[in-house]
RNA sequence: GGCCUCAUAGUUCAAUGGAUAGAACGAAAGUUUCCUAAACUUUAAAUGCAGGUUCGAUUCCUGCUGGGGCUACCA
């Protein structure tokens, strides 16, 4: 059906040849919302249009104005300042009404050529998951589905980051510790065991660097090996002839040189060079470990509902790196050095000069991720690439396209970095090593008990049976944790309050699931008492049932809206908003007892709106309940 | 130092360059013989500072102040 801004636009487009013999393109009409403060279903502004009209902007809206309401579905306006308020015949919204109330994909983008493969979550197998992974997954799965909703073709990725130094340091620990704990003599689950072993790694490695560093400050280098002492002697003496605003920056630089120098280090560095060269007993450490992770990674992504279509393992794609770094040697795009290293020069673009392979030959995290990058465009050709990363790798992100365009890869073009905040506690940040950091799964586990406990507060489990409760404790809890982290634009970086988080009033998800049981409870009734729903001209609309029409009218604008700007808050907030304002209506009308008539009117309204706040919490991730 | 990013009620968040800057929490007051009060109604309360572009700036540009990030042979 046609969208009432076109009708409009066509309309002022002719009103302007005709009166003003002027072509003026319809693209450049700016319709919105009409102010609270004013009366109108749709206002046009008229300002940028008065250098065609060369009136007064009163003048020009009333010009106008007064086509305007030749047109059936105008029936009446009103000027103010640069603003034409159009009252729109409660016709015109019947007619829409029933065109989108038979339209079962109401708000549903048509479909497009465009391939976007989505790459999200991208964890570690070093440890657990934690919130800052939780809003990664909430809002790479919400990106997806928002896209697929405008009409993309969509597919999702994990990438997993399974080799490295890190998983080596949780390998060594555990070997260290004897090598028996599993997850099933432990009953942990399989991150955790692993990422506890991390832990002990840090905590060794930090017993170890500790008096070393000492050592290195009183410039004692007996402890160093030869092949590092040169570097912590340089870096020492800086230390000592720097300014003492610097100080704090050149100690930190021997820390990490000193932590590198650490027997423990010296040994998690060994085995990482067996891994690469596939020694078995590491080899099969490193699939026993990493196995138990994945086990753990599969309970907390189901717990979540997130899922992908395809799991890429950097173990898999870091050699397709290795020889994409021959091929730009080959090409002369990158250049060795004496040690052996391979670096890319972008100081052309106004960037550093990057590493993209160690002088020990291993590679790094932008060397398998050239090799990921390669494969994954062989498997889905997609247009589009879009990473869901923090905010953090953003000139990682600059450089891999950089590169990507050097070698030649058409593809690079399409790589899209999308760039979300930190999550910060009101601590401050979070950080592992002073175990502030907040788990996944002890946070959804508390998000549901706090559901739970609200829920039976309220006294409203009569009708549940325990499975059914089970099921809408985990419904609104989840609701709960993904708005918390939906509702704030991307960019920004989240505070994230544990007491606001579980918050079940306001401007949350449980107001809106709130508000859908409420309608399904509506239709329980209505469906008991009649025996079937007709969708009739709505007459004698109410200025709030007129509203709730208006508002419905929104949502493919807001969906297709939320997909171009790749920003689920801009959904999240539209559904509120309709929630919000259903509950309104429901305040100020009754429902059942005002007539036949307006029943009816009432429930196909209360069901419209209904499945759309189902259907776009569903698009981003989130479910609602038919009681609670 | 360089580059990127953020700054709005007491607090957490909104506002395709458009009208008198919206919500929520918190504060104050009210609504339940009637469809679910996890709701609704009312009150008080904000654009960091200084310029510029524009008919019009919270939004765009410049500078300043303040927070965060990046600038690793970590990922």
């Amino acid at each position: 059906m046609e969208n009432l801004k076109t009708i409009l636009s066509k309309a002022v487009v002719d009103i302007f040849k005709q009166k003003f013999d002027t072509e003026i393109a319809a693209e450049n009409l700016t319709f919105s919302d009409t102010s609270k403060n004013f009366e109108g279903d749709i206002t046009l502004v008229v300002f940028p249009l008065l250098r065609y009209s060369k009136l007064k902007p009163e003048a020009t809206g009333e010009t106008i104005g007064n086509e305007l309401v030749q047109l059936d579905i105008v029936e009446s306006f009103n000027v103010v300042k640069g603003f034409l308020n159009l009252i729109i015949s409660d016709t015109y919204w019947s007619t829409y009404f029933k065109g989108i109330f038979a339209n079962d994909d109401f708000g549903k983008g048509v479909q497009k050529e465009k391939k976007v493969l989505i790459e999200y979550s991208s964890p570690n197998t070093n440890k657990p998951l934690h919130l800052g992974h939780v809003r990664n997954n909430v809002l790479g799965s919400a990106v997806a589905g928002i896209l697929k909703a405008a009409g993309y073709q969509v597919h999702t990725c994990n990438l997993v980051n399974d080799r490295g130094i890190h998983i080596c340091k949780s390998m060594l620990a555990w070997e260290k510790a004897g090598a028996k704990d599993t997850p099933d003599n432990t009953g942990l689950k399989g991150d955790k065991l692993v990422g506890s072993y991390y832990v002990e790694f840090e905590k060794s490695l930090q017993a170890q660097a500790q008096p070393l560093m000492e050592k290195v400050l009183a410039k004692d280098f007996s402890d160093i090996n030869k092949d590092e002492k040169q570097k912590i002697q340089d870096a020492v003496s800086r230390y000592y002839d720097a300014d003492e605003s610097k100080k704090a920056d050149l100690k930190d630089a021997v820390k990490t040189l000193i932590r590198n120098a650490t027997p423990i280090m010296h040994e998690a560095r060994e085995m990482l060079q067996k891994w690469e060269t596939g020694d078995r007993e590491v080899l099969a450490l490193w699939n026993k470990m990493n196995g138990w992770v994945y086990d753990g990674f599969d309970v907390t992504y189901k717990a979540l509902g997130v899922s992908f279509d395809k799991t890429y393992y950097e173990s898999n794609t870091y050699l397709l790196g290795k020889n994409i770094v021959e091929e730009g040697l080959t090409k002369g795009i990158l250049f060795k050095k004496e040690d052996g290293s391979v670096w890319i020069d972008l100081t052309d673009e106004g960037l550093d000069q990057k590493l993209l392979l160690r002088a020990d030959g291993t590679s790094v995290y932008m060397t398998q991720d050239l090799g990921t990058a390669d494969l994954r465009y062989q498997d889905f050709k997609m247009d589009q690439s879009v990473y869901v990363v923090g905010n953090e790798q953003e000139y990682h992100f600059q450089v891999l396209k950089l590169i990507l365009k050097k070698l030649g890869r058409t593809y690079a073009d399409g790589i899209y970095h999308f760039s979300y905040g930190m999550v910060d506690l009101p601590s401050g940040k979070m950080k592992s090593r002073e175990g502030t950091v907040v788990d996944a799964d002890d946070l959804i586990d508390e998000m549901i008990a706090t559901a739970k406990k609200n829920t039976i507060e309220l006294g409203k489990m009569d009708e549940f049976t325990s499975e059914e409760a089970g099921n809408l404790y985990r419904i609104i809890g989840l609701g709960a944790l993904k708005f918390y982290l939906l509702r704030v634009d991307p960019v920004k970086r989240i505070l994230f309050n544990p007491q606001e988080s579980i918050d079940l009033q306001g401007y949350t998800g449980p107001f809106v699931q709130y508000s859908y049981a409420r309608i399904q409870s509506i239709m329980r009734r209505f469906y008991k008492d009649y025996q079937e729903l007709q969708v009739q001209n709505l007459q004698d609309l109410k200025p709030i049932e007129k509203e709730l029409i208006i508002k419905m009218s929104q949502y493919p604008d807001t969906v297709e809206f939320a997909a171009s700007e790749l920003n689920p808050a801009k959904l999240v907030d539209y559904i509120y908003e309709l929630a919000k304002l259903y509950n309104k209506f429901y305040s100020e009308l009754s429902i059942f007892n005002d007539g036949d008539d307006n029943t009816h009117k009432r429930c196909t309204l209360s069901l419209m709106t209904g499945r759309i706040l189902k259907s776009g919490f569903n698009i981003v991730g989130m479910d609602v309940p038919d009681r609670m």
